[in-house]
RNA sequence: GCGGGUGUAGCUCAGUUGGUUAGAGCACCGGUUUGUGGUACCGGGGGUCGCGGGUUCAAAUCUCGUCACUCGCCCCA
């Protein structure tokens, strides 16, 4: 290979295959979340800086490290979207559609985040999401989460995922109870790895989902998030649950899932896995009741899930379906007038058909082979003299001679 | 951003202690006479051995850098 022309690192092509998978993800998320009411949305794939700045907070690690920002011809501040709540959440104030709550909406698209590309992790990836606003009752997360438990179910890996869902409380109770964590883990700053010190200066929520072994024994003992949930999040936190079990919806309770965006408060949850190496996360969520009042518009709640679209397609195993298809070939180019006009009127028939560009017969049924077609229809001067044609199953090899005023009738006939 | 592995035809890989025109299978194209594919046989095209520098009489083979992929970490979908 001479890769003197790549793709930039990070990003890929889509090819044939590729994109029958990511067609048929985005084809199911979009059908069943059509049935739970969501109604599709696309929002730019850059915005102001801003946008995300605000929202996803400061200190997080997309903004710190992972933003494509660049400053446009008119000196603007743009980012390239690094996930999708955000840009919908702007949307919806822009567009002054905070009136129309409850609001529901499914999009999807390309995210951008700089990162160290690995297995299921590229710089340019591939989302579908939901987003439900307007609703705090309980009934909104069960709703949103079953709208993704019936996603994995559908792609057929509900063995290969587990739900894992927690309660981050509001802002108020997780700040206090990360001063009281962090307060813990400084008697533990010789045995703590190092990660987990940048951590504690950072972000020590985050301590509590490391996978180093010693800092797991010192959170065995630390004090625990729920214990400081308000009694309405802790509330809302058993209607979840509760209407989760109503659905037969199976979920494992993981205090540690710390989600790396600032706007989630209560409900999270994610879809995670164990066959994609570091990246565990297929699909996942929270509440984000704050965002819309932060970004400067009204004070409604907010949830919504993301899956990445190529680790769904690495999870499932996708067949796509091929619908019947049939060659044209004419025996002679003298014939070729008549076999386009019959291929034109198959296609406005809905049926899918090729001729190919060149080739004596034997060619061109090798061409129909490789094709996958199931029929031929050989046209030849002896056929037109006869005023028929010669249809072939490629598949059996029996072939029929068919008047070619029946023909449109008769190929309809076969195929369904 | 940190640490490890890999990089030879479209794909999967061989390539001996550095030594003459770099190989295989699959795929692709053509042929096995004249209007019949999927099997078989024969033949062909395609690689400046990721890229760049260095060591050497000589490098796919050693060395350095770089790019990309991959594994772990960070983080995340």
């Amino acid at each position: 290979m001479n890769n003197k022309l790549q793709a930039v690192r990070g990003t890929h092509d889509h090819l044939h295959i590729d994109m029958y998978n990511y067609n048929y993800i985005v084809n199911i998320v979009s059908r069943i979340s059509a049935n739970y009411g969501f109604k599709p949305i696309a929002t730019p794939i850059f915005e102001f800086s801003n946008v995300f700045k605000r929202t996803l907070g400061e200190s997080s690690d997309i903004v710190t490290k992972e933003m494509y920002t660049f400053k446009d011809k008119a000196e603007e501040e743009i980012t390239l979207r690094p996930e999708g709540t955000a840009g919908v959440v702007r949307a919806i104030i822009s567009n002054g559609l905070a009136q129309e709550m409850p609001f529901k909406a499914f999009y999807h698209g390309p995210m951008f985040r700089y990162e160290r590309p690995q297995k299921g992790r590229l710089r340019q990836f591939h989302q579908v999401g939901i987003e439900l606003l307007g609703v705090k009752k309980e009934q909104a997360d069960v709703e949103v989460i079953a709208c993704a438990n019936q996603v994995i179910k559908e792609l057929n890996i509900q063995k290969l995922s587990k739900l894992n869902i927690n309660s981050l409380g509001n802002i108020d109770d997780r700040k206090k109870y990360i001063k009281d964590l962090a307060d813990y883990l400084k008697n533990y700053k010789n045995k703590l790895s190092k990660d987990s010190l940048i951590r504690l200066e950072k972000n020590p929520l985050r301590i509590l989902d490391s996978k180093s072994e010693d800092d797991i024994s010192i959170i065995k003992n630390a004090p625990r998030l729920n214990e400081y949930l308000n009694s309405a999040s802790r509330e809302n936190f058993k209607l979840v649950l509760e209407g989760l079990e109503n659905l037969n919806i199976k979920y494992i309770i993981n205090e540690n899932l710390v989600r790396g965006l600032d706007y989630y408060n209560d409900t999270t949850f994610e879809f995670i896995t164990d066959k994609l190496g570091s990246q565990s996360a297929i699909i996942a969520g929270g509440r984000y009741d704050g965002l819309m009042k932060q970004m400067g518009g009204s004070d409604i709640p907010g949830i919504g899930w993301a899956g990445g679209i190529e680790r769904l397609v690495l999870l499932s195993t996708i067949k796509t379906v091929k619908n019947k298809h049939i060659s044209i070939i004419p025996v002679g180019e003298e014939n070729n007038n008549i076999c386009f006009d019959l291929a034109q009127k198959l296609r406005e028939k809905n049926i899918s058909v090729e001729m190919s560009y060149s080739g004596n017969l034997k060619k061109r049924l090798k061409n129909a082979n490789k094709l996958a077609s199931n029929y031929a229809i050989i046209i030849g001067t002896e056929e037109i003299n006869n005023n028929s044609a010669l249809v072939r199953n490629l598949e059996t090899g029996e072939q029929n001679k068919i008047t070619l005023p029946k023909i449109i009738k008769y190929i309809e006939k076969i195929l369904f």
